[in-house]
DNA sequence: AGAATTATGTTGCAAATGCAACAAAAGGAA
DNA sequence: TTCCTTTTGTTGCATTTGCAACATAATTCT
């Protein structure tokens, strides 16, 4: 197993001790199984030891709208559990074999009295995910606000140039997941990003973009 | 002073002494002054103990963006402290005169020796500040990812009346505000909200709606 | 290599939306 | 009450966008 964020700068030998002490409990789930359903009550947080899950939401007409795909390492359930909403309204689906550790919420910020002195790595650690959850949350919100394709784009890129430090930069994204990531056609966006270049706003080559 | 929801189960005769041992620092804000500028670094929390603050992000060319106001008992500078990115990209200005605690975000997670309780209460405080920003965040993006303004307003709406546990209901906003919240013209919005009941989706009287 | 799959770009068209300008209604203040 | 401000609704119009259908590259698989 890779290690968790969750678990960062607390040694493996630690992690253990750690682990018994916050009465983890190690689980399976085959493939196509779930492990969680909406409805369910979450007083715990999910950790991928292996293999990979689908974090999923049904609307009201029945609709399966896929989420997120988590992987090793990666946590889930934390939010409910941390806003103290004991009912989670998402469904999490195994899509391979998985191994979950499934830790308490109330273990985690509940200092415990064996001198756990990872406790307070852990805690911050947990804090450190959700915070940085809710940069990434408001990142996109900031972007899809943005009235046309064209500024959504734009807010998008110079984001990126911003992290990068650089107006060369190149994206994370196929151009499938850039458009699903900006809440526009795949189709409107490519027109729109020829249009871009056109008006010698940008330079695009496959993944690499370039602001001018 | 009314308490923030940071505090909540925090007994004030323990606060005063937790405060002390979280060293936390209280300062006065003349009206019109800034209490914090983009750039500046983030260690700590802020917690509104009086008065009327505006979170504000400045876009690449210099467009004040009005975020958030917060008042007495809100918080602020939390998800740049926790995650870690000790750089805050927004610019906090006071608009009324105001007092602020500004507690270190180390003092909050490094549990303190002198046997504080209320230390893990304060912990677990936070992380739900944290968590159920992020849920209301997700609920935001759930509805403004969707792609005609009729389905924005009903998935609104929806979410409104599963809150509101029934298909009538009040909602919290002006028709100026929800149109902010949906990102969508008020006019064009308007005129959507007759279209449905044209259509006999909804019932709309004022800030009163019901969903058919 | 050859076939199949996936990613990307292109375009016509209808529908949705932003924008602007105005009208009516509601609420507040003097 | 009367005046003024704010909120809300209405509508014409130009633009943007989604949608669909197709063409062309790029990639993967056998």
């Amino acid at each position: 197993m890779s290690k968790s964020p969750l678990f960062d700068a607390i040694h493996t030998d630690d992690l253990e001790k750690m682990l018994t002490c916050l009465g983890g409990q190690q689980k399976k789930y085959d493939k196509g199984t779930f492990i969680m359903i909406a409805g369910d009550i979450v007083d715990f947080v999910g950790v991928i030891l292996s293999g990979n899950v689908q974090v999923i939401k049904e609307d009201i007409n029945g609709n399966r709208n896929i989420i997120a795909e988590l992987s090793e390492g990666d946590v889930f359930g934390e939010a409910f559990a941390c806003a103290g909403i004991s009912i989670s309204n998402e469904t999490i689906l195994a899509i391979t074999d998985c191994e979950i550790m499934m830790i308490k919420f109330k273990k985690i910020v509940t200092t415990c009295s064996n001198a756990c002195e990872f406790h307070s790595k852990l805690i911050s650690n947990m804090l450190k995910i959700i915070a940085q959850k809710n940069l990434n949350l408001n990142e996109k919100i900031e972007i899809i606000t943005k009235r046309t394709i064209r500024e959504k784009i734009m807010s998008y890129l110079l984001t990126q140039a911003e992290k990068n430090r650089s107006t060369s930069f190149e994206i994370p994204f196929t151009r499938n997941e850039l458009s699903d990531y900006l809440c526009v056609e795949r189709s409107a966006m490519s027109r729109e990003l020829g249009k871009m270049q056109k008006d010698g706003l940008i330079k695009v080559e496959k993944r690499n973009f370039k602001i001018l």
